[in-house]
RNA sequence: GGCCCCAUCGUCUAGCCUGGCCUAGGACACCAGAUUCUCAUUCUGGCGACAGGGGUUCGAAUCCCCUUGGGGCUACCA
């Protein structure tokens, strides 16, 4: 039975890199009907926080990265550390430095490791210092309670960042004296910036929370990161997480590591977004208006639905919805100064704009089909293109150039409204 | 500095283990064209890589060594 865990500590938000770390765990676990669990390594009382904590667990849930049990608490565990240095101890297998116990690492001996990465690695022991189990004020150092812990929490596989892989030989000691069975070790490639250093925020956003707010899917997120270092056996670029569960394999993780880079992930969310119900995007959708200031709430659901299904194939992220749209939700919208220049101020633009006005107040109904219809009509008998009308009127209802076929922008937007907008561009029919 | 990991298009990668099917495949990005009322979508096409040098071999992207380059670790942080 495959054990894995994943285990932060709460000294901040969550990083991609961990978030990456914590998904593969997490899909070992669900590929092998395995175990997977979290343990909080909050042995820094000073830097350990709990609003750090619940902002962790909030952020994998949301990646829908679901854990089996109560998470451990490392800061509960220090009886059993000091238990356990106490022990060693006694068998002379350690020492003590004033308050600290340090453990003697012989010299002239090497140890190898078969990771399921990378292969066989070894260390000579000659290179690792004595390490400290207890220190002097009590607490326990890294490698020791990590050992103590991942041996009780039975796990069966580690794996982690490559930046752990020289702690590896310095477990392995301990796994020795403790007389502990050895886990699988795995160590995964590092997910670095665009320009190869390390990812941070100069790189621009780095955890998990800030993609959620930039209008990333959770899925599109998850599905980017298993890109970095795995993939299907085949061309297929886009997976639901189910098929890879179904084909993950941690002996399949590349060696190589990877440079994170935005514009992969912007297509791939923009992949998702264009297969995903408008219903399903409802809510998102929604509460991107209301951040960026709109008021979505007197407007039917069914409407909304329309301009989502409009709207979706032309954004990237959920953040870009608001701007692109925003004419349909307020008068106090911003005009394109260059479409207002070309399709505004020209006087024949006016008058094919207040032609077609009119051409609709008279019209009994008023639908998409029908405008469109309309429209043509008067550009064959006016011998002018339909995209003489068509560019200025979108300018006057939305102003901008660019957006969702006209029509069905019109539809939306009601026959009151569109007129409205029209004889204002116009200059005609006296409404404001 | 020492130790460890790594090296295919700008980026993610397939191929490497089990040399020949590789005049190195795909995707993102970029550029061009087609479609279209704009934008976007969609569709076509283009650009573009085996880090360098030695070996081994009839034959190397694939195996070995060196160099170079990148990354990690080198805490009584985790």
């Amino acid at each position: 039975m495959v054990r894995v865990r994943f285990a932060p500590s709460p000294t901040g938000f969550l990083h991609l890199g961990s978030a990456r770390t914590a998904l593969f765990n997490w899909l070992y676990a669900k590929h092998t009907g395995g175990t997977f669990l979290l343990r909080v390594e909050d042995t820094d009382k000073n830097r350990s926080e709990t609003r750090f904590l619940e902002e962790i667990l909030h952020d994998l849930k949301w990646m829908g990265l679901d854990w089996d049990k109560d998470p451990v608490f490392q800061s509960e565990r220090f009886d059993i550390y000091r238990k356990k240095a106490e022990e060693l101890l006694e068998q002379g297998r350690a020492y003590r430095e004033g308050e600290a116990v340090i453990f003697p690492v012989p010299d002239g001996r090497v140890i190898e490791v078969e990771d399921a990465v990378h292969g066989k690695i070894s260390f000579r022991t000659d290179e690792i210092k004595p390490q400290v189990m207890i220190k002097s004020d009590g607490s326990p150092a890294y490698n020791f309670c990590c050992v103590i812990d991942d041996s009780e929490m039975e796990i069966t596989h580690i794996i982690r960042g490559d930046d752990h892989l020289s702690n590896t030989p310095k477990q392995i000691l301990f796994y020795e004296a403790l007389e502990k069975p050895l886990p699988v070790f795995a160590h995964i490639p590092l997910m670095m910036g665009a320009d190869g250093a390390k990812l941070s925020k100069r790189h621009g956003a780095v955890s998990v929370e800030e993609y959620r707010r930039e209008g990333y899917l959770p899925e599109a997120l998850v599905n980017y990161l298993t890109l970095l270092g795995w993939n299907p056996k085949d061309e297929r670029e886009i997976l639901s997480v189910d098929e890879t569960i179904k084909l993950f394999d941690i002996r399949d993780m590349s060696d190589v590591q990877s440079r994170f880079d935005t514009a992969k992930l912007r297509w791939i969310n923009s992949e998702r977004l264009k297969t995903s119900s408008s219903s399903d995007l409802l809510p998102l959708f929604t509460e991107s208006l209301r951040e960026a200031g709109y008021d979505p709430g007197k407007m039917s659901e069914t409407k909304l639905r329309r301009i989502i299904e409009l709207y979706k194939v032309r954004v990237k992220t959920v953040r870009e919805f608001p701007p692109l749209a925003g004419s349909f939700f307020s008068d106090e919208y911003e005009i394109e100064e260059k479409g207002a220049r070309k399709y505004l101020e020209p006087e024949e633009m006016k008058a094919n704009i207040a032609h077609f006005a009119s051409e609709i107040e008279r019209h009994e109904t008023f639908s998409a089909a029908e405008l469109e219809e309309l429209c043509r009509r008067i550009a064959e008998k006016e011998n002018l293109k339909p995209a003489e009308i068509i560019h200025p009127t979108r300018m006057a209802i939305s102003g901008t150039t660019r957006g969702a076929g006209l029509f069905d922008m019109m539809e939306i937007l009601g026959k009151e409204k569109v007129l409205e907008r029209m004889n204002r561009a116009s200059g005609s029919g006296g409404h404001v």
